[in-house]
DNA sequence: AAATTGACCAATTGAACAAAATGGTCACAT
DNA sequence: ATGTGACCATTTTGTTCAATTGGTCAATTT
């Protein structure tokens, strides 16, 4: 049998859409970096968007296994939350389609792109909200909205992320942890 | 002595500015609600941005006004932040134009608006820094870094008005002023 | 003389149209 | 049956040109 040519194209626009993002892809580019007739894609997918919904679905089957494996189920949430940040961030350098993603939603505000981000922050939100549930349960933390905390807390990451280093030097890793420790868990008060 | 025609400018443009934004407001427009003919706004101002900076000037003075009204020096630094949002809020009601900036910003990205929303945050960024440094070195709070701290109150503060209301109910002045308190104050441990 | 004005100008914007590019199809080739 | 690229309809991009707009200044008013 030869190559797997749904494969190849996942491969291909897995790449270009990385490098240009959504928009900038074009069908025929991802044809020509497959080694396919732009018709067969259309054998395997309805459309550009189907093409770029599975894609991202992958990813977030796969930041949804990174961040589980990065949880121990036995130890305390913060350690938790210090591990999933670490692995998120990880991530995110692993996958430049991730960095591309925000990027054109920020810069041109593709539409299909908005949704994309939506749905990814969506599932981040649900599962950080998923944890928060069961730390609560277990009495780890304070009761509390799980929604808004989850929020919160994806925010404050965001933030510190995409934002602080527009008037500063990028945080490190552990700095980030850290400050999700001391604002969110400890708190400032003396 | 007839009427102060800078005063009359400076008004028409400020309502111009608060109801259609920077870019759609014309200096035409402006001239004629203030009946006033186009060349004198050019005596008072060198041109519209000029016009712009001079409003916007105003309206950051008379921010730290009210912040600063809002804040008794000599209560703790957890009361204050509250008062201090507040009155935020309330100012942000009372004066259309902050709204209308936000969203000429997000929906336009008009860089005159861009510059003079960014002149707006780093000015509530260096108070709150100051406040953060005193209540540092008053011992009410952990030792931490101010400048990082003071982002990361704005942030929760913007994410807070902005972004949850994009999915849920808008959250009430006293539920915000207890986020504040719960997440950044007293943390979620246990 | 000083202040004010609006016709005027250069630069910018946006509507309208043409050309190029792109997503998607399908008759044909393998 | 599977794969393909020429082909088509639609969208995007480039271009032109008229209308708009920021800004000036000679004429007018106070």
């Amino acid at each position: 049998m030869s190559v797997d040519r749904r494969q190849l194209i996942v491969e291909a626009a897995t790449k270009s859409f990385s490098l240009f993002g959504y928009k900038a892809t074009t069908m025929d580019q991802v044809a020509k970096t497959a080694n396919v007739g732009k018709g067969t894609i259309y054998t395997f997918f309805k459309n550009k968007e189907e093409l770029f919904d599975e894609i991202i679905s992958k990813l977030i089957l796969e930041m949804k296994v990174a961040a589980d494996e990065a949880i121990d189920e036995n130890a305390p949430f913060i350690e938790n939350v210090h591990r999933a940040i670490y692995r998120l961030l990880e991530f995110r350098k692993e996958h430049q389609l991730t960095i591309k993603l925000f990027q054109e939603k920020k810069e041109m505000g593709t539409p299909e792109v908005l949704d994309v981000v939506e749905k990814v922050e969506n599932t981040i939100l649900t599962f950080i909200k998923g944890k928060v549930q069961q730390a609560i349960e277990k009495g780890e933390i304070e009761n509390c909205n799980p929604e808004l905390t989850a929020f919160i807390m994806l925010k404050l990451y965001i933030s510190l992320i995409f934002d602080w280093e527009k008037n500063h030097e990028p945080l490190e890793k552990n700095e980030i942890a850290e400050l999700f420790e001391r604002y969110l868990f400890k708190g400032l008060s003396n």
